[in-house]
DNA sequence: CGGGCCTCTTAAAACGATTCAATAGAATGT
DNA sequence: ACATTCTATTGAATCGTTTTAAGAGGCCCG
């Protein structure tokens, strides 16, 4: 297809010079190094890697030595070996990125974020998904160190209580950040959605459409999110002189798969629904507990929103596409990836620099979004 | 806490004997290496290696010198650089994870196949997200092939016609599998289900329950999985004596955005519905579609499944909270992850061992996942 | 003319591991 | 007694870069 390469017979001309010709390299992946370009263009390794990589000593190269260079390396199609980069200069230009469930349909867009932020900055996320489990986490963290990460993004609605490998990253000055949950201390960056805020506003969205008979499912102790969505429910309360009635106050069990909350949901509004005690709307812990809510009202005859209306929290993507849409609180997943990065990687900088820096502890502003699962009050429920 | 260590003195004794001291680390992460192994336990470096990977010399090593180096190693806290390594023996352990669009809820249980599969192999993956575009695409190959990943999976439903960069990939002979589509040619494994039958099932299921006025909602042309899942059904209709009525046929429109088919099957149903021909049953392309129509036939009064069955494909998590839950054909997304996962290893192990290998082009079994959206036809709407 | 200062380029020493060939001592066989 | 084979260990080369210090000219200035 394309004419032969004009350099041709000087590519290979003197193959085999470092080891006499031994067995290695079949002939077919033969990789092309800095010293095959230094060969074909003339100049030395040191003055290929100075134009390469545009170092400060570039300034005294002379331009017509960085095209033949250039020219060199592109016509080889010369590709920089990263490992043996990152062996002298120190710098892996990688980040872990540690999810503790992949499963979880949270953590989609959240990884989303991480993953464009860091490609923007050029660098490159290792994977690592711990299933819920200490071990696994443990073990991954500790295959992060050895790939000499120089940051870590650990993912997780809620965690084990301790983690004596992180303070491996703490020793070597790697960055950490947290999604979705805090580290004590103050080592550790985090960004979480402003939960308490986000818990006012789906309650306060439900009382100013007139519901004063509001059952709650609250989240399970283990995630870090339920009590602080409950601390906001319970001061938007006091607030507006509401009453919460205890005997529709429910909370979820502790689990660790993340889409139990759906059955979760479903069990629980049951168990208040057989309690015969009225409600016009309910407020669940997140989306799918919700979505859960919804199939028991719907099942036992009650219409959402129609007689009961429901709200969720988290907006995950198929809040949009249930029947009925959900009305919920938006978590800005994508954006708390992106602030992690931001995190890390100014701290990164920041010792690359021998700067100091601090550790941020950031919470976005949740968002509500209000579809067709609530609706204000209707005065035949209303006045039961 | 703990006791000090008994030899501690004989760890810094003699540091700084390299660079005389110079300005280097901080003091704080001074990476322990293996020459500091070496040094405490009293052998050469050489001998650590041996022991520390088990290399076939092990053999020869006096049990008594194996546990002191092991203890020394211990006791620093030695972590070998994956770096140094990779760069003397040429092995990354690290395998590319390229996905067209993690948006996409598909991905998430492959992505978790993969990442699973890879951990017990002690494979490390470094993921990319082409985000639908044809140039983070090959930027990011370029960026995996820089960092010498040993393999390449690519997750995807469609996918740009010509990406030379992947034939660097072969050039390198790094094997290469791909999830969700095939390339032409034998230079990549793939691993896909077998659209053909779950098209055919779906439509079975429907025809068993009695359903013969089959409106169906064609995936888009782009979309590889569209035309054999629609071969499956005119095979299954074929063989049936069944006639699929042309006017009942509809198509989605190409679109990169993986949830669009949401609103596809929404609108397309719309129309579908103002021809005012009767139809009992929808089989749509995907689970997004079918969730699209049933919304559409909802807020046409007509409900699912009492007068209409609705069926999807794919089987994402949330069909089974839907409401009401959808019948779909799952694919075993978790496997495929798997599945491509011992492809390339398959293919890096061969390589390694100079064996020769096969290329293998795999069709993975759907399911018939039975749920709430399919009925029996009544009597009342099949003799209309 | 010799020293100082540019400009352009490179030799050589890292980086931290792996691995081959070599060594030295002990045991064995003839 | 000497060659041979094991056992146990190591020196030194190597992987492909980056970076420092230095070298070779050329030019200017006093």
């Amino acid at each position: 297809m394309s004419p032969p390469l004009q350099s041709e017979p000087q590519l290979p001309d003197d193959a085999g010079h470092r080891d006499g010709g031994m067995k290695r390299d079949g002939g077919k992946g033969a990789a092309v190094t800095m010293r095959d370009v230094a060969k074909v263009s003339g100049f030395s390794p040191a003055t290929v890697s100075i134009v390469l990589n545009n170092a400060p000593l570039a300034q005294y190269i002379a331009p017509a030595t960085k095209k033949k260079i250039e020219e060199a390396a592109r016509k080889l199609g010369y590709r920089p070996n990263a490992m043996a980069r990152f062996l002298r200069s120190k710098r892996t230009h990688s980040v872990g990125v540690m999810l503790i469930d992949i499963t979880d349909p949270y953590c989609t867009p959240i990884l989303r974020g991480i993953e464009n932020s860091l490609y923007q900055a050029s660098y490159a996320p290792i994977l690592a998904d711990a299933h819920n489990q200490k071990n696994r986490f443990e073990r991954a963290l500790e295959m992060l160190l050895e790939r000499h990460v120089e940051a870590l993004i650990v993912v997780a609605n809620w965690t084990f209580v301790d983690i004596h490998v992180l303070a491996d990253f703490n020793k070597r000055n790697i960055p950490v950040a947290t999604i979705g949950w805090e580290l004590p201390g103050d080592t550790t960056s985090s960004v979480m959605v402003d939960n308490e805020a986000g818990g006012r506003l789906a309650v306060e969205h439900l009382y100013k459409l007139g519901h004063r008979k509001i059952a709650f499912i609250r989240g399970p102790k283990m995630l870090i999110d339920s009590a602080p969505r409950w601390k906001g429910i319970q001061k938007f309360a006091h607030g507006a002189g509401y009453e919460i009635d205890q005997s529709l106050v429910v909370q979820l069990p502790d689990s660790l798969d993340p889409n139990s909350s759906f059955d979760g949901g479903f069990r629980l509004t049951e168990e208040l629904l057989q309690k015969r005690k009225k409600f016009t709307a309910l407020m669940a812990f997140d989306d799918l507990t919700a979505l859960g809510a919804i199939r028991a009202l719907t099942k036992a005859g009650i219409e959402v929103p129609g007689q009961c209306s429901v709200a969720g929290f988290d907006d995950v993507a198929l809040s949009a596409m249930s029947a009925p849409s959900l009305t919920t609180v938006r978590q800005p997943l994508e954006t708390m990836g992106n602030l992690a990065v931001n995190a890390v990687l100014e701290g990164i900088n920041a010792s690359q620099e021998k700067r100091d820096w601090t550790i941020s502890h950031q919470k976005t502003s949740p968002e509500l979004v209000i579809r067709e699962s609530t609706r204000a009050v209707s005065l035949s429920t209303a006045d039961d």
